[in-house]
Formats: structure tokens, sequence, C-alpha cells
DNA sequence: CATGAAAAAGTGATTGCTCACTCATTATTG
DNA sequence: CAATAATGAGTGAGCAATCACTTTTTCATG
């Protein structure tokens, strides 16, 4: 998760990566994972605290015990995912050339997708709900690509063209995908195509 | 028509091809123009009858005068805007080569973006929530690409592929960056992307 | 190790409020 | 003067959040 073991910038004082998507078999992760299913299937405002409470087999009140109330347990959750993906975009930029780093980030992002489709399902829906969600400015998927894209040019490993455009195509090859099951086309795992992802970012970054 | 005596509710509703987006200035329209930009900004579930009727300048009964509920009214106008795409996408179909149908499509969808922005931000964030909305089944947009990629296949003029991936790939080039758009990212007006839009489209489809 | 006190975890009935929808009434047409 | 369009205060259902209370865990101390 969100490693903190080198050095991180801004040290978050009172709350580290505890409990949000916690492994363990805490009645907190039990609330985490039902509220997760619930608002990635419904959507949160439909999600009432009592069903929550109840797929969690948990009472209501816990709930907030642990959390402020229903849309920040809905941030935290959110924020957790978003983490998840901003880390493996940051562990892809230690690859060494674009190819490597594309196929790490296609392959993490498929077996994601593949391993917790709820997860996933969550981000691609409702992300837009929540600004300002990044640990840090610039902390996020889409302009850490564009980063790692900014790099290649300079390395003269793609041709030079707008990153801050190319970005979100190069993402959206695998996105699109997900965002086309979400929508109920009965596409096979992610992980099936990921050759096929793989070759096509590289066509769309015109290599 | 149906008898429309006042004691049913929805019975002034089948009227489909009518109303929804209208352009004249009718009571209805203000309605549909005002959910549409309060939906497409807030969300649907958080947008109150009352704020409609206050931003349609218009009373809070009239809107159950023109449509069943809330659901219904956002529902119509999502079934209008993906009407809008659909048709967009069935229009291109006529264009004698794939190349032609992509510029096509693609320069109609940036249009569309540009001139209605909340309208494409609507279909954006909030067609999943609405499934069954097309006319009739393979009447969407991703279904049309799919037959359009398909039947370009078959003509030889794009390598053979699995076209129901290949079909979201193509669309998300102009999706995905919508979407960052919505995200909260500075592009500019999307109609200033179209050449590159389809190049890189041309190149997802290895042509 | 036993003890008890304090903190933390957990409960669920209760509450105050919001909001979608209704309907009796009033205005506006043809 | 019908018939239809439009109004907006009223209503009841449903929900997030609270809080007084119980149970469990933690931990200092002899």
């Amino acid at each position: 998760m969100a490693a903190a073991s080198d050095n991180a910038p801004g040290d978050n004082i009172d709350n580290p990566a505890r409990g949000v998507i916690s492994a363990d078999g805490s009645k907190k992760a039990q609330i985490e994972r039902a509220a997760l299913t619930l608002f990635a299937q419904n959507g949160i405002d439909p999600v009432t605290t009592k069903a929550i409470a109840a797929a969690a087999a948990v009472s209501e009140g816990l709930i907030y015990r642990h959390f402020n109330n229903k849309e920040d347990l809905a941030r935290q959750l959110m924020q957790a995912v978003h983490g998840r993906l901003t880390d493996i975009i940051t562990q892809a930029a230690e690859q060494p050339d674009i190819t490597a780093q594309i196929r790490r980030i296609t392959t993490s992002y498929c077996e994601l997708a593949d391993s917790d489709w709820m997860l996933f399902r969550y981000h691609i829906l409702y992300l837009h709900r929540f600004s300002a969600i990044s640990a840090a400015p610039g902390q996020d998927p889409l302009s850490l690509t564009q980063q790692l894209l900014e790099a290649a040019m300079a390395r003269g490993d793609i041709p030079t063209e707008n990153a801050q455009i190319l970005a979100p195509m190069a993402l959206g090859i695998v996105l699109q995908t997900a965002q086309a099951k979400v929508l109920g086309f009965t596409l096979g795992p992610m992980s099936d195509h990921i050759d096929l992802f793989v070759r096509r970012i590289h066509a769309v970054l015109d290599i």
C-alpha cells in the first residue's frame, strides 16, 4: 500500500495508512469491503448506512466510530484505490525504458481489475466525485503518466507530441475497455488482452 | 393519443420524439435544460426537484406534469443524449471508407462536446446508471462502432482483430480525453485536437 | 498472575430533517 | 366557460447521524 518505508514527501502525523481496505478481518475492514461493494454496484447516494451495516454484519453506529460520515467513508475508499493505482505508475517508472513501463502498467492494471473488479469499478465510476484526492499535486495516475511520456520524449524514445493529450489516450486503451465492461459488454478477463493493449498503446504513442 | 385525463400522471409522456432537450422556449424545455445542467454539475441524486424548478423558473409541481418522477427525467435526458451520439455513428456509416468515417465521428463528437459540454459531461459521467437505454439492441455508439470496424475488416480496410475490444479503444481516444477534462485537466477545446485524434485512432486500428 | 480501572469497540433505538411527490387551488388559454 | 397549464404549501416516508448504554480490550500495579 502507501509505502512509507523510504522518504515520503510530507509525513502525515495523525493517520498512517491503517484500516482503509485493510486485509485483516477487523470490523473496520468489514465495513470498508461492504461499502465498497455496495457503492460499486449501486452508486454512493442510494446506499444507506443501514444497508452497509447489514452487509458488514455490524451495527450502524460502528460506522461512525471509524468514519466521520458516509461521504468520508466513500472518500477514504476512493483515496485507497487511487493510491494503489498511483503506486502502480510510480513503480513502473523504475523500469528502464518506455516499452517495459507500458507492459508493467498494463499488466498491473489488468491484474488489479481482474482480482478486485468491484474496487476497479468503483474507481472508474466515481473518481470524478472526489476532487483533490491525490496525496500531492501531480501524484495521480494521469499526471504521472504524462511525466513518464515527457521523460520518454526527452530521451527520444517516442516522438515529441503533446503529452497531456497522449497520457489519457494511452491509459484509455485499458480504461475504456474496462468502461465497456462496466456498461455490460461481455469481454473476458482484462488480462486476456494484455498483449493487445501493449501493442496498441505503442501504436498510439507512435512507436 | 390515449385518454389524457389528469388522474394518470404518465399519460402525457408517450411522446418520445418531442420535447426532450427541445429547442423551443417551452417550460418543458426549461426544465430539461435546468435539470441537465444541474445533473452534469452535481450528480443526479444530490439535485433536488426544488432546485431544478428554481433553476428553470418554474413551479416544482410542473416537473410532474411532464415527467413521471425525477429518475424518469434523468433517464429521458440520457436517452436524448445517447440518441444523438448514436445518430452520429449511424450517419458516419454512410461515409465510403473507414478513414472518412473516423474523421466524421471524431469531428462530430468534438463539436458536440465543445458546443454543449454539459450535455457531453452528463453522458460521460452517468450513462452507466441507465442500462437498456438504447432504442434497440445494438443501437448504441459502442455496438455500432464495433459493426463499423467489422465491416472495415471484411472489406480488408483494416487488419482483422477482435472488433469488440477495438471499438472501445477507438472511441476511447476521444472519450478518455473528455474524461480527463471532466477530472479537471485543462486541455483546450476538443476540436483543437481533431487531427491528432484521427491519426491516433488510425494507429490504434493498425492503419 | 490476579485485579480493577480506564479506554476503546460495539450496539441499536431514537430523532430531526430533508426531499420527492401530491393536490387543492388559481391562472391562462381557445 | 370548459379545458388545460401552472402553482406551491403540505405530507409522509426514509435517511444520516446521535447518544446513552453494554461489552471487550488494554494495561498499570501490588
